[in-house]
DNA sequence: TAGAAACGATACCCAAGGTATCGTTAATCC
DNA sequence: GGATTAACGATACCTTGGGTATCGTTTCTA
């Protein structure tokens, strides 16, 4: 039964129009650049109207930010490993190589808009950032509880003390987010946070 | 003699002007924040003309940059403890301090800008990161010398996992930039490079 | 004094953001 | 099937701020 669904009067959107206006701006945004790109060029490049875009998005950040979520988003997991701690590091690489990808820049671009746009930093922060960062904690209490990460470290400046440093770099340009940083931050913070060798329990030396 | 500095033809630059641009710029900015203000604001503000600005600086965030280098960052001092660590300590609740007040959306302004701007970048890094971060550099050197921190580390990254996590939440807006979360971010820092206790020589428990 | 560079005030041009409008299209409702 | 509504692409239009050009005046050197 349709009953409590209201009846839509007038012409539907078109997710056609939708889809391809997000398609447009991903491209646009990864070949030219964030401020290179206008309005005009996605409405052109997606074949629709400049009012087409304007009903959906309030302005390009909105809809370059909405092309990240959903046509990037889906292909940025969280790796599986067998130890929790290990996905950890493995996720370091994978976070380091997006930030080397071209999406690296798309980040920036955004990040650095959203300081000036507070909706958009809205949205970034709880759309992009926090269901990430709550994966890792979740890890990271996964890997208290098998015993390899320390139980008295406070998970939220842990989270920052592991991504911080590749934002940093990517916004400030002082190093480069190759796995030679990787593997010395990794070693670096495993040495403050992962439980002493005499009390872990089921270690296994090679 | 004068004699190798080419004569100088016409009438001098104002240093008046300079410096009541500047003012203006860092006066404006802070209150109204960077992309509100104009660069008609900042000279009408300054009492000069436009082209006067133009003569001296090629855009908006080149002004507020060096504003920033010229009229804050003589501010900014590393403090000196007895010790180096110390040291190190009492500059993260500093930097938190300075990120909290007027400063810290500025610094966010041209962080933002400069992702867009190759030449605000080079200057943002060089002029204002990179001497604040050859001095954390040269303090851990001091602390590994005094025998508090290990010397197996690797310096960059230190300093990118001590100040990271700061910009991290500057940029991000993720956490508060506060006492607590300082006092968190050392801890976990020193456990993972304080020199084990049993090691160390100088000890003085309180 | 002539020439040069800088000065403040002003005029001007351009591009992009954003809004308004038009005829057409795709839907629901009667 | 007709009336109404909302969306559509195409187009026109307005505003704003960045940036450039220009003018008469000022401040310097040669």
């Amino acid at each position: 039964m349709k009953s409590l669904e209201k009846p839509q009067l007038g012409r539907p959107r078109s997710d056609d129009a939708h889809q391809a206006i997000l398609q447009a701006a991903l491209q646009l945004v990864s070949a030219q650049g964030f401020r290179a790109i206008t309005v005009n060029q996605i409405a052109a490049h997606a074949g629709v109207g400049k009012m087409t875009l304007y009903r959906r998005w309030p302005n390009k950040a909105a809809v370059v930010m909405d092309a990240l979520l959903e046509l990037v988003g889906p292909e940025t997991a969280f790796p599986s490993s067998a130890r929790a701690l290990d996905s950890i590091r493995e996720q370091l690489g994978l976070q380091a190589k997006f930030f080397r990808s071209r999406y690296g820049r798309l980040i920036r671009s955004l990040l650095a808009e959203s300081q000036f746009d507070e909706e958009l930093a809205t949205a970034f922060r709880e759309r992009w950032i926090q269901p990430r960062r709550g994966g890792v904690i979740q890890v990271l209490k996964t890997a208290i509880q098998e015993g390899d990460l320390r139980s008295d470290i406070d998970l939220e400046t842990t989270t920052d003390m592991l991504y911080g440093p590749l934002y940093y770099r990517l916004l400030l340009g002082t190093g480069t987010i190759n796995t030679v940083f990787i593997d010395h931050l990794y070693r670096q913070f495993l040495a403050g946070h992962q439980v002493p060798r005499t009390k872990r329990t089921d270690d296994i030396e090679p």
